[in-house]
DNA sequence: GCTTGACTTAGAGTAAACTTTAAGATTTAT
DNA sequence: ATAAATCTTAAAGTTTACTCTAAGTCAAGC
């Protein structure tokens, strides 16, 4: 059992982000305590972890409550979540390509630029 | 010569953000036709291809803006320029590489719940 | 028992990067 | 000549994902 602080530490999120990711349906509602406050167990920081997971490969809050949604619903929503992990796993692919093409570039640019300050700094030597 | 629709189509970008990059200074002022539309040069065209570059790899259009207002100030910037493309390439870098590893684990939850939907499916079956 | 942390709701604020609107004037292309 | 594209300014609107505030109550840990 974790308190909102553990689970804000352990997974970088604000309690506050916490809490509103709960209102808004990306977590259950966590176990409380006697007194009202929050108890996270294992299971939630996995699920967390999943989220992150989505989050930090550009999945948007709201698709993320409709994966969790459909988690909720149990077995027989297994197919179409495969399907949205599938076609997500794929955007990201593609993502990830893109990326790496527009790398390329900036890399050439770089060395581009480089060559061109080497050329200045000579320049610059020899004027003395 | 390329009007700003020529421009939007070969850059993706709308008529509207051409206008708004220019104004925020991410483009220095393009050249007017007499009657005061602007027409692009192969030039503008090629800064607007490393704007889009950086702005594909992430940066904001804030830095973009400083970026390009350095190349403005002429050679003896540089170094400042090279520095920031090395800083951001490191930094693409890094992303890329987390990113990476956040895919890696939502490849392994895809295989997960592939197996579980596989078994599931069978166990329909056997229930004929 | 006292301090620190947690709870609530509801709504306002923030930041980035556009996007849209409005309305009229003008230019360019066919 | 006419239709379609472009121009201007200034400001309001949009989206996402938070982030913060307020005010008051209550619980946990030492």
């Amino acid at each position: 059992m974790y308190s909102i602080q553990d689970v804000s530490k352990k997974t970088g999120l604000s309690a506050h982000t916490l809490r509103y990711y709960e209102k808004e349906g990306l977590l259950p509602p966590v176990e409380r305590s006697s007194g009202g406050f929050r108890q996270y167990t294992d299971e939630d920081l996995e699920a967390l972890g999943l989220i992150c997971c989505l989050k930090k490969t550009g999945m948007s809050l709201h698709e993320i409550t409709r994966f969790v949604a459909l988690t909720h619903e149990g077995e027989q929503t297994l197919k179409e979540r495969v399907e949205l992990l599938r076609e997500h796993r794929e955007n990201v692919i593609a993502r990830m390509a893109e990326m790496q093409k527009y790398l390329d570039k900036v890399t050439w640019k770089l060395n581009f630029f480089t060559e061109k300050l080497r050329a200045y700094e000579q320049k610059g030597q020899n004027m003395d």
